[in-house]
DNA sequence: ACCTGAACACCGTTCAAGT
DNA sequence: ACCTGAACACCGTTCAAGT
């Protein structure tokens, strides 16, 4: 909100007179390349066709000649970073649970990496070999676990979405500027305690400070009581029979 | 993404020679109310400025004079329709377990009300009476169940946060246009499953279908095993003395 | 005091024109 | 074929001017 634009200067449009692009520079390689860079580099606020087009030294509508529109193009790139990052990487051990809490650790790390796309990684199907792999993955574990079908389906979208949604808001929160972010932790570890004993007697009473909203703490936290609840059905499960 | 848009037509700016708008007119509450009304009707892509001073029939830089910016527009805007929504109506029962639930419950109807603002409710602390009442809510609900300070604080922060984000994304996922919906749905249920057995056999040996992203099953299912969590922990605090 | 007009510095996107 | 320029229909926001 109205910090400082990179862009403009005074001199004529995009750096001078710059001379025309060499023909077939451009290419969704190079541009991907590019965009990583550029989203990277400065943000989301800053991820425009016109920013990307200055760092390729090119025209901005000549980024259409490759890509149908800016969704497109971020859908392939989300796909590109995710392939980069940790295809591949997933090794299984002898613990479905080590392996799962790994799993959730990149894919967390991931988004922590590349928050400009947080919202759209979590919440779109790509359906591309890394999210294939991800999944059949998580399945495997939860089936060395000793799930049955049922339960491990349903399961790996719970553990899926609360890994995804959760990364996906702390990520957010990076992008966020600075100083709302501060004025938000803040508030929880001070003005939430100050407030008035007789409407809000357990807030006023609390011994221990609120954790901030972006503490990432959190995302451990939530994971292992995931973990925890199908050990627990596991052990159910072998108890009954 | 290039569906039509509401505005425009022909005429003169603003719907022809239409006349000055009355002194006093416009005030927060009066502006708030038309940006709920636009932002329910017309989705995020039409949340604008000048969308708004349409709907009031006023000028779009009118409204700066009683929002510093769109932003502080959109955190009064959260915490009004918070306060609407469920506003006091959080009435402790004799079960914390099903209190917690309700209160999820009510939190994720609203986000899919206003899947506009998901996102940013999801997200930003807002520092008004409905969320205080909330954390307070739900602290009480574990002081009943028998957790102490520092582990109700945590699970206050887990529980909050994976409700909040599951109900981000689910709402983001309605607020996309149907044919993307309907494409990654029928991606989970379909394609998912032909997926070569030798590379993903766990996806191919599958029996029943992988659920979707946005399946509602999800939330509760979520919740369900974090308060299963919590459980078991009492009972174990239980068993320690 | 409150509302409006003109203007600025941006967006994504289309389409005809240059090389 | 591939890149560019001009143009269109928008954005949020500022600031001087009207009433």
């Amino acid at each position: 909100m109205g910090e400082a634009r990179t862009g403009g200067g005074k001199g004529a449009a995009a750096g001078g007179g710059r001379r025309r692009l060499a023909r077939d520079t451009l290419s969704r390689r190079v541009i991907l390349d590019a965009a990583e860079k550029v989203a990277s580099r400065d943000g989301l606020e800053a991820f425009t066709f016109q920013a990307l087009a200055k760092e390729l030294h090119a025209h901005p509508t000549s980024l259409y000649r490759h890509f149908r529109d800016k969704d497109e193009l971020i859908l392939e790139l989300i796909d590109d970073l995710r392939a980069r990052s940790y295809g591949g990487q997933l090794q299984a051990t002898d613990s479905w649970r080590d392996d799962l809490r790994t799993q959730a650790r990149y894919i967390h790390e991931h988004y922590l990496r590349y928050p400009v796309f947080a919202w759209q990684m979590a919440a779109r199907t790509t359906r591309r070999p890394t999210e294939f792999a991800n999944v059949e993955f998580a399945l495997d574990c939860l089936h060395r676990a000793g799930l049955d079908d049922d339960e491990a389906v349903m399961f790996v979208r719970v553990f899926g979405n609360v890994i995804r949604s959760l990364s996906a808001m702390e990520a957010g929160l990076h992008a966020l500027d600075p100083d709302s972010r501060d004025r938000d932790t803040l508030a929880w570890e001070l003005e939430y305690r100050r407030l008035p004993a007789d409407t809000y007697p357990r807030l006023a009473g609390l011994t221990a400070p609120l954790t901030a909203i972006g503490d990432p703490k959190i995302f451990d936290h939530a994971i292992d009581m995931l973990l925890d609840s199908v050990e627990a059905r596991v052990r159910e499960k072998a108890a009954e029979g």
